[in-house]
DNA sequence: TTTAGAAAGTCAAAGAAAGTCAAAGTCAGT
DNA sequence: ACTGACTTTGACTTTCTTTGACTTTCTAAA
């Protein structure tokens, strides 16, 4: 097992420690524990700790900076997680209309969550090259924080 | 925590504690209190307490001076149409989560529905060039729906 | 009405974290 | 051995915080 997962585990397992499924880590601190350079941490974060896998990462630089890493919590949606997890990296806007459709069908969001993915990622909001790329980054993410 | 953060929610306290939701503070007592150089009150306050976060300020030097800290009360549509108005055709991550987290705290959106408006719009989701534009767009139409 | 002292304000330099990116290294499968 | 994916590393950048020297404004006493 080479370092990345190494470190990978050691998140998890603070992770799973808290009730919260939440990780503050301090990018230094950790690179010298783990006796690696700091980059190595969003060299983890990047590949294991992603939208996609379920994880949603904020951080601040500066005294006093800390990275948080939040497990989305599998609870009555394991509806969602598939969802997310089968989106590939483009979809269209009436792609997302029609998932929306169905996810508020089973009351998994009300009418307004609805309505704000929708207008996050319609045509016009999106108005840009590759709206379809960014469209699936937007709405893997919003879904992320609704599992 | 560092030590602005934890000034401003000493600061917060005070603010939370009052029924006008006013803090009266003294510069320099502060520092002190807090061992810190008198100028990081004012860090502290122009970067947490500006109206963008919700508050107004206003000072007196001299002998008998101080600094009184204002949250404002504003209604929630008025607030909404304010600041869309207000935005312009850039916008950074950083300033979209001050926007959120003061609607959310004057119950103007849910948690989940501010979650969804971060996660939309935050750099992560908006992988690409000009984001700062994108995003303004996506933050727009979205609080446009919740009007 | 000066003037000394008491506050608060300003601004830029130094410090502390985190982010980015590309080069170099590793390793499994062909 | 060769290729391609994944890892490791480090130089450089950006962002946020802390600090201190200097300035401005206000009060009140002489």
């Amino acid at each position: 097992m080479g370092m990345s997962d190494i470190i990978a585990n050691f998140i998890n397992e603070i992770l799973n420690e808290t009730d919260e499924g939440q990780a503050i880590i301090q990018r230094n601190d950790l690179a010298n524990q783990f006796n690696c350079v700091p980059s190595q941490i969003n060299y983890v974060i990047s590949t294991r700790f992603t939208p996609d896998h379920g994880y949603y990462v904020e951080s601040q630089r500066g005294g006093g900076g800390y990275i948080k890493i939040t497990k989305a919590k599998i609870t009555k949606s394991d509806y969602l997680m598939h969802l997310i997890t089968s989106l590939g990296d483009k979809v269209t806007q009436k792609e997302v209309e029609i998932f929306v459709k169905n996810i508020y069908e089973n009351n998994i969001i009300s009418m307004r969550e609805a309505k704000l993915i929708l207008s996050a990622t319609n045509d016009k909001a999106l108005n840009t090259e590759n709206k379809d790329i960014i469209r699936a980054s937007i709405f893997k993410n919003m879904l992320i924080n609704l599992v």
